[in-house]
DNA sequence: GTATGGTGTATAGTAACAACGTACAATTCA
DNA sequence: TGAATTGTACGTTGTTACTATACACCATAC
C-alpha cells in the first residue's frame, strides 16, 4: 500500500491515512470491490497501532466509501461519498485557494496548479 | 467584523477564526495596517473567550500575516504569507479536489467552483 | 508623572481527543 | 473443530482546545 504519513503534517495520523485513501479511492488506483490491507499490516507498514489504522477505516465507512466486516477484511463499497451540503464542498476549496492566494501566487498558477492536480485525480477515472 | 464560527466544522474554533481572517486579508477587505478587532470584542460578538481569539491572532501573527503589539492592538501585517513549500502549497489543494471528485462532481462543474470562489478572493486584490 | 482604561499575555483547570497496548470477538479455511 | 486471520473493545497516557482569572504592557488625560 502505498501510503505515507506525515511529520509535519498537523492532522492525526488517521486524518492523514484516511485522506490518502480516499485520493487512491477518487483516482480509481481502489476500484470498487477491492480489499483494503488489514488494520494489522498497514499499520505495521506506517508504524502506528493497529487502532489508529483502524478509527481511519471506520471514517472511511461512515462517509460511504468503505465497508468494514468484522472478522473478513474491509472493501471499497464505492467510489462517490455521501452527498455533502454545497458549503461543506466549498469551504475547503476556499482555504486551500486562499492558501494559494496568500503565497502570492498569480491567478494562472493557480490554476495551472488546480488542472495539474485535478488531471491526476481524473486519471483513471471514468 | 464579518466572522462566523460553525458548529458543524470540526476544526477548531481558533482555526476557523485565523481562517476567515485570512480570507479577508486575501481579498483585501482587511487592507495591510488596518487594525484587527480587540481580541475581548471579537470574543465577545463570537460568544467564545477572548483567549480562543488571542490564539486565533497568534497563529496569523506566526504566517507573517499580522503584527501583534502587547498592550496595542494587533494590525495586517502583509497580505503574502511566509513561504510555504510547494507541497504544503499543494496538499490542501489535493483534499479538497478529492472531496469534489469523490462527491461525483463533473470536471467542469469542479472548474466552475473553483473559477467562482477564486474570482472572489481576487475581487480587491491586486 | 501618574492614574486610568484599554490592550495582549500568562497560568491553571477541565474536558475531549489521539495514539497506544492488550485482550476480545467474528470470520475463514484447512 | 481448531488455528490463523481479521476487526473491535477497553483502559491508559499524553496532548490539545477551551475556559476563567489574574497579570503586564501601552496610550492618553490630566
Amino acid at each position: 500500500m502505498f501510503i505515507t504519513i506525515d511529520e509535519a503534517d498537523a492532522r492525526p495520523i488517521y486524518v492523514q491515512v484516511a485522506g490518502e485513501i480516499k485520493a487512491l479511492i477518487a483516482r480509481g488506483e481502489l476500484a470498487e470491490g477491492a480489499q483494503l490491507p488489514p488494520v494489522r499490516q498497514l499499520a505495521a507498514d506506517l508504524g502506528v497501532n493497529l487502532n489508529t489504522v483502524a478509527t481511519a477505516y471506520r471514517e472511511l465507512q461512515g462517509e460511504g466509501l468503505v465497508q468494514i466486516r468484522h472478522g473478513a477484511g474491509a472493501v471499497v463499497a464505492s467510489r462517490t461519498a455521501q452527498a455533502k451540503s454545497e458549503e461543506e464542498l466549498r469551504k475547503p476549496l476556499r482555504a486551500a485557494l486562499t492558501g494559494l492566494v496568500l503565497a502570492g501566487l498569480p491567478r494562472v498558477e493557480i490554476m495551472n496548479l488546480v488542472q495539474s492536480e485535478l488531471r491526476a485525480l481524473l486519471k483513471g477515472a471514468k
